[in-house]
DNA sequence: GATGAATGAGGATTCATTCAT
DNA sequence: AATGAATGAATCCTCATTCAT
């Protein structure tokens, strides 16, 4: 108070200025996500929001500012889910089942981030890279050098760690898609643990049965037409 | 001639019309990928194919119906892409393999597909399934006979084959928009290896090591950690 | 008729477009003067002409080109007005008087004008030169050769023609907007007879009176105070 | 100070506000005349000035009256200088004379105030008479009454002195515009000299050569032709 | 059949003005 | 007094669709 004496006027809330934003971006992002962009006039976010359009427009000055800050907050959302659940164990292994966990569920919570990543990508064609896969860069080191780690152990297999960063990011992008058009019809833990086992174990047979010693029990047994031939 | 002359006046062309059904399809597909669908007027598919904008709406009554039906016409010609391939083998591990390359293939060589099946779901967010989940539905069945087979032989590991076609069908899925967003940054081959050996061997190393017979040599050896105790 | 047999679909009819075109400026021209530019929507424009506002977006793309193409050709029209009254005397003095009469007629006729010019300068800024000078640059060149010829005759002062097409234009220029802000006060012809009086004659006396041969009679006497000293 | 001790309380400092008020009105004609009076918003002047957009609305209410005061205090202006140089002769044809060249030179020193006197006329057609106008018939009076003087003194040509009013007036406007929006090429002072040539001795060739013994040497002789016949 | 002229609902954005602090 | 956050009326332009020729 003292200190703002020499102020004139009427003082800039910082704090409220940022609930603001925040307080918008979400309204958005669910709003988009349920009429899709072109049908989401910005009048419609300031109704439910209960404010003036011109208010929404002093905090982003166009409609696709507004969208994409949207998409940008849904993408540090993200990270902070995974990041929170993988702290949970030490274990190499398990931090890879609990992120890939982690991620499932947090789209399964927030199916309008999944909406915004598809709109993004038809209508901001021009944009280089989608903020997805901005998000994906900046965040798949760790997991390969996680991954190079447990190479050296003899836990996984010594392939290219890319390689299996790929095949998982895809796989998991896939499913995110999968489960939000078409539907899931099993839980988010039997889905987790369905992916967990293909992609630790494969789908092919081996001529000796595996027994790992680890927390979960993956790797199936084969029919007996594996002691055919 | 001698054929035709019972019929009086111009004989309807149906051969034209198809032709020029599938021109418009093909044009339509391209311009609303390179462009988006709103950013795509009837006018400007009509100036590309030098037709009058009313010749396009003779043959789709609105501009979602002609998006939609080039949506249709790319998985049919999907589906044609996948089944020419896989006929070029009858052992159904093979086959299996040809689909995934052949699936891969087309899309690399129709981008532009990927960019429809995109905008379908942000544009036309009310229809009940996306035609690309429509299709899978359709032609997942053979599949998964194809695998209960295998599973029976013991050559594919006793799970349920829905589990394996869910986690195959959304590792595609997820490839394929990664492949057309961020760039694929391998060849197409090495890629289809890439993911066909991860879905056949998984990640994880075995107490003993694989010798499989099979065409493709899989399944990595392990670190020397594999020896740890 | 039979030349466009090979045509299809509904011909392009130049005929009409033009005389629409035309239809359409001097509407626009009418209510931006009336109303000025930023009141004018375009809207209000097609509902004068009983058009949808989508046709007069047709044939001009902007609201600015629609306002620029008035302003264009209301010039047309000035030179057209002034040439056909110069036509009618060969005399080349009275040609410059005929001239001045045609200008001052042709806004005094076309008040809309006057608001267009003054428009244009207010809203259009940016433009290079308003459309009023660069048809006066393209006009002057006949009418400083006409003086050269009478100054070689010595019935014009021997000053440079420059000289005296500047400050009959500017004169001109400057009658024309003070007859339609303030309103004029006496009949165009009185207005154009004072003028040419002063500009033929100006206002200081003489020591001997005027005895000028020609078909008006100008250069009023001065009053016996040339006598006084 | 001893005479403020009555005073309880901040005094109004009015000299402050005339000062704000007058700095408000300076910059807004600026910005006015740079932009234009629809792409200058409040909150552009205000930032120019670095004051709070509400500050300028307390010295004006409106944004309309904000731009109609700026004119008026050009207008006040524009009289001062030209009282100022008028002042510096007692003759009556040089004054008129130097009151010419004042105004000349006071729109070529405040081009600013030009751009003003045509957006007037263009944003405020309603407005019963341009600013411009109430300022010319306030002042015209004087030199009409010195006109008349010179009349009768017979220096000027014996005709109503509101036709040489109106005709130089009509000229000193037009001269304005033209210089403002075509760019004069000439000096001031050469300009001015041209003007006044005319206005003084018109363009028309005497029969007898004129020999004036004013000051300013003007009526340049003719060409031979007036021996000719 | 083929065409393109005509239409007008719809939507993003601006900015003068108000008023709580 | 001074400020700037909030507002929403106002406006330009687009483009899917219709239909006369």
């Amino acid at each position: 108070m003292t200190a703002d004496r020499m102020r004139r006027g009427r003082p800039k809330d910082k704090q409220l200025a940022a609930r603001r934003r925040a307080e918008i971006l979400d309204t958005a992002a669910k709003l988009f996500a349920e009429r899709g962009y072109p049908n989401t006039d910005v009048q419609v976010v300031a109704d439910e929001l209960r404010l003036g359009k011109g208010t929404v427009y002093r905090y982003f000055p166009t409609k696709r500012e507004l969208f994409l800050a949207a998409v940008d907050r849904g993408m540090s959302r993200l990270h902070d889910a995974v990041e929170a659940r993988v702290a949970e164990t030490d274990d190499p292994v398990q931090q890879i089942a609990q992120a890939m966990r982690a991620y499932l569920a947090f789209f399964d919570n927030h199916p309008e981030i999944v909406e915004l990543l598809i709109q993004e990508r038809a209508e901001f064609k021009d944009r280089k890279k989608p903020t997805y896969f901005e998000h994906r860069d900046a965040n798949i080191g760790r997991w390969q050098a996680l991954l190079r780690r447990l190479t050296e152990e003899g836990r996984v297999r010594d392939i290219p760690v890319e390689r299996i960063t790929d095949v998982v990011g895809d796989l998991l992008y896939g499913t995110l898609f999968t489960n939000h058009f078409a539907g899931r019809r099993k839980s988010l833990e039997e889905q987790a643990r369905d992916i967990l086992d293909i992609v630790f174990e494969g789908i092919l047979c081996r001529p000796n049965p595996v027994h790992d010693g680890q927390g979960e029990t993956l790797g199936t047994q084969c029919k007996t037409g594996s002691e055919k031939p």
